[in-house]
DNA sequence: CTTATTGCAAACGTTTTGCACGTTT
DNA sequence: AAACGTGCAAAACGTTTGCAATAAG
């Protein structure tokens, strides 16, 4: 999904946010949220360390502050998560509408779409069976049409 | 969701399924899938380990034979599992038509829904994607609606 | 100078694996 | 007898935590 703010804006956004829970401001969140607005997908955590180490050698940071700064992007709904069962989670740059997952088995890909009629429907559910939804996963899994290509 | 094959009639697939791979029929393997059925429900491997452990306390049984079945059973389509990220998954017995999830985040409840348009929708989406769907999941979260009344 | 944040390593909970022993065919 | 399955304990995996050292306000 393509983002429609500035980088500039979303960390404004973000020091706000931190001023306003009396948190810091330090390099590596400022890292952490630059490369998941930077290298647009869907990404683990381990992978996230990995581009900063090899974006910004000279910093200092561990897998433990991905995962905390993650956590708190997260609540902050800055980005988002998809989960992967034991395989763990992807996050991906979240100010974006809300949109759901093809998942390729084959190569791994994330594709994304968004179907205001299931959307709507999904709503229908919640009323009938009087439940207060607070999030929802959609995800398709199969091969996309690359693998489905290569044979 | 409600079986309606009857146990002996699964018990026989199971059963020729095995016998086409080569693979034993065993005790365990036997108790793993009769508990499933038995008691309708979802259920982390710990938890079917446990009852095991309970209804047949004379069965030697250790808890990866339960993870070992419980992938074989599930690549069999006998049972279907839903997963919570790092906290696991939750198998259920799989052999009733296809379903989506409520899952309450209150008291872990999980509530089953089918709709057919939304079915029919996730069919269109790969179509224009020129996806090959070879599953998919849906699950919406939220609190319900016995935890909505107790406050 | 106070408070939050960090990296590190150890701990965690779930799942998988290697292996010698048992069971099924 | 051959082949597969088992339990056990150890390892693996992604993630979280305690803590002393460090950086931000």
């Amino acid at each position: 999904m393509t983002n429609t703010i500035s980088y500039d804006e979303i960390l404004e956004n973000f020091k706000k946010l931190l001023k306003s829970k009396n948190l810091k401001y330090t390099t590596q969140r400022e890292l952490i949220l630059k490369i998941i607005y930077d290298n647009n997908g869907h990404f683990t955590p381990e992978e996230i360390y990995a581009l900063i180490k090899e974006s910004y050698p000279k910093v200092k940071l561990g897998i433990a502050t991905v995962y905390r700064t993650l956590t708190l992007l997260e609540d902050a709904n800055i980005v988002t998560s998809i989960s992967f069962g034991t395989q763990g989670k992807k996050y991906e740059f979240g100010i974006t509408h809300h949109h759901d997952h093809l998942v390729c088995l084959k190569c791994g890909k994330i594709e994304e779409f968004y179907d205001d009629l299931i959307e709507k429907q999904q709503e229908e559910i919640t009323k009938k069976f009087n439940f207060k939804m607070s999030d929802h996963v959609m995800k398709i899994m199969g091969t996309c049409s690359a693998c489905l290509a290569k044979g």
